[in-house]
DNA sequence: AGGCTTAAAGAAAACGATTTATTCAAAAAT
DNA sequence: ATTTTTGAATAAATCGTTTTCTTTAAGCCT
């Protein structure tokens, strides 16, 4: 009695839900729209239907599901079954709002097509998908309007936290302030900031720096030109900061005029090529060059190419660079290689960590990865200094 | 003035677009529940807090905000003015649950970490976000058990559509087919298949390889090994179809023992290195190499470079690749390059237009964009044959 | 003046799930 | 024999919006 009743109840309700999709529609087709309503949707099994179908109550079919002290074995079993049979899914949108949270994070990088943000990715990947959360990448392309946006574009409450490595061009940081001072989780890593107290994670740039810089004083180089991105980033400081240290321990002067910056990072080939030019028309030439990052490498070594400089023999070189291919280059490469893997399984575990808090974090780290130095012949000395 | 108002109003309708979710799976999600019901929660404005500060409803406000002309321009006014000044932004997830979707695509892909992936990902990505998308990319990593697990993740009603390029080890797509047949949209690129009927994307593969083989041919080469991805692969067939077709037309034998197939696409080393080995303790050693993609190009050169094997000298090699410093390479290497951005851009329109078709869509195309051929020192013969 | 239209706003249902509060027997305790 | 407890299930509120259905009051006709 009861049951026959809720039962048309519940069919009237979904004469109505159709009814109303097809009065989207501009003509007045009900019949048909009944089938194809507004844009096509994926037909989904709920817990109405489960509960409708064995004359329950969707309360009873739900702590059936998640197996509540509160629920009959027999009835347990019939809802789990029946669910198993129908191939029930729980719907993560509606958890989603029920619980307040989305159970995915956004990872803002400046791009995806650099070895070391794809490995990272890699890293950040492995973690978040163990502990089920989603990734949703995107990219600044170094441009401080893109980071802003697509930013507010993953903080519009969509995602449960933030992986940021800040673009060449972010000096403002009041668009992430903003939403740190709000509670949404953050981490930094690779480009971070002094200006937000939140977890960090970076490679250790100053000893990388430092090492690449005294190889290169070990084979005999005395004039080493430097090749950066902006001065914003803290990766730059932390990289000049290694290379002034050698110089100063090996007693060689710092020339500021072999600090090159560009300010997108390599992604325009043109920057880096008029800072080669400079450097090969500037009265005092340098004989070695360290690179800061991916871009910067193969842009530089492009741009030494077309200038028609032999490597080492002209000039030699050493690159921040998470390639795996660096063997294979004419000459090899040698490379500082930061361990993106690692950083990215860093990141996501602080991250997470943040996100699954029971109450608000204060206390914060910055966990600093070493690098690896690999020499090959780019750096090697000619005529060598024994 | 006004301005100001459609202004904000415009700002809101955007980001309401923009909005991803999570799926879990059901036994994943007990744990959870229990695990984090006390994390610190973002604070957020809801449409009930204008309508009880302005002493109206919510469906007053709500209408307000989105302009209805059944609200008086007084009332616009007061609300769009206090969701301006209180910085209220719609809340994603409830919208998704209201209107059923999620406005996010998914993308499963082998590897990032891999130029023609990468390129093919910026290409996705430009549209998505101008269409108001986010975009979820997961990576099979060429395995097809975390395909299905990583498309099952992303099906559970969490994405409006998908984008595929299946794994090296997939023969089996009864997990696409039966999301497909529930109606998920999905569009497939590169990496496609004949078994599920709906739009795709790819390169022309038969041209690309024909070209590149007749290129070697032209050059002087007539033994020409051929190392590929597995044979499940649309590419596989293709790139192996034009390889065929130039040794036919310029009457060169066919050799199978020539055709190399890896099962993993070059992901572990060791299975190119046994190829190159085998290749070189055949009674017939081949002069030069027709690789099949990214990874297998890069490999194959590591495993030749590790063999002690010249190019050109000792064999020529020409590959697919999408990486921008084969000039760099030694020696630089001749390539075929998809058209990677575009196919990315192709795909992601044709997932679009399904996902906001109307009605359901039956008619599909193919379409299939062109390669370039960029040929450098890789592939020329010592001694020249002129 | 009584009936009709219309403008403007509010109430309530819906999206799919969880959870608190409630009901209703039957069993146990007084 | 009445009250209390317990077991098992249901009703209803909630999450934040949208949208359909009502209500209210003012303005307009005869």
């Amino acid at each position: 009695m009861n049951k026959s009743f809720s039962l048309s109840l519940f069919l009237c309700n979904r004469s109505r839900q159709r009814f109303q999709n097809s009065s989207t529609l501009l003509n007045k087709r009900v019949f048909f729209s009944v089938f194809c309503c507004h844009t096509v949707k994926f037909e989904t099994v709920t817990i109405k239907d489960i509960a409708r179908a064995l004359g329950l109550s969707t309360s009873t079919v739900s702590r059936a599901l998640r197996g509540s002290y509160e629920i009959s074995p027999e009835t347990k079993k019939l809802v789990l079954e029946y669910a198993e049979k129908i191939n029930y899914r729980p719907n993560p949108i509606a958890l989603s709002l029920k619980e307040r949270k989305s159970r995915s994070i956004g990872v803002v990088v400046s791009e995806i097509a650099n070895t070391f943000f794809s490995q990272a990715i890699n890293g950040i990947e492995s973690i978040a998908y163990n502990r089920g959360y989603h990734v949703i990448i995107s990219q600044s392309h170094e441009s401080y309007e893109r980071e802003k946006v697509t930013i507010q574009h993953l903080a519009s409450r969509s995602v449960d936290g933030l992986l940021v490595s800040l673009s060449n061009e972010t000096i403002d940081l009041s668009h992430l302030k903003q939403l740190h001072d709000k509670g949404l989780p953050m981490v930094f890593f690779d480009r971070i900031t002094d200006e937000i107290n939140t977890h960090k994670v970076t490679a250790n740039n100053v000893k990388g720096a430092f090492d690449a810089t005294q190889h290169l004083i070990n084979k005999g180089f005395t004039r080493i030109a430097h090749i950066t991105n902006s001065p914003n980033l803290s990766i730059t400081k932390e990289r000049l900061q290694g290379y002034q240290e050698a110089l100063k321990k090996n007693n060689l002067p710092f020339d500021e005029k072999l600090v090159h910056y560009t300010l997108h990072g390599g992604m325009i080939y043109e920057e880096i090529q008029d800072e080669i030019q400079k450097m090969f028309t500037a009265r005092q030439k340098p004989d070695a060059i360290l690179t800061a990052s991916d871009r910067i490498t193969t842009s530089c070594l492009t741009a030494l190419k077309a200038a028609g400089k032999k490597i080492p023999d002209d000039i030699s070189v050493i690159g921040f660079t998470n390639t795996n291919i660096a063997e294979l280059f004419n000459p090899p490469l040698s490379a500082v290689r930061q361990p993106a893997f690692d950083m990215g399984q860093a990141a996501t575990e602080l991250l997470i960590s943040i996100i699954e808090s029971k109450r608000p974090v204060t206390e914060f780290e910055t966990r600093i990865l070493d690098t690896e130095l690999f020499t090959r012949e780019s750096s090697e000395h000619f005529p060598p200094t024994t």
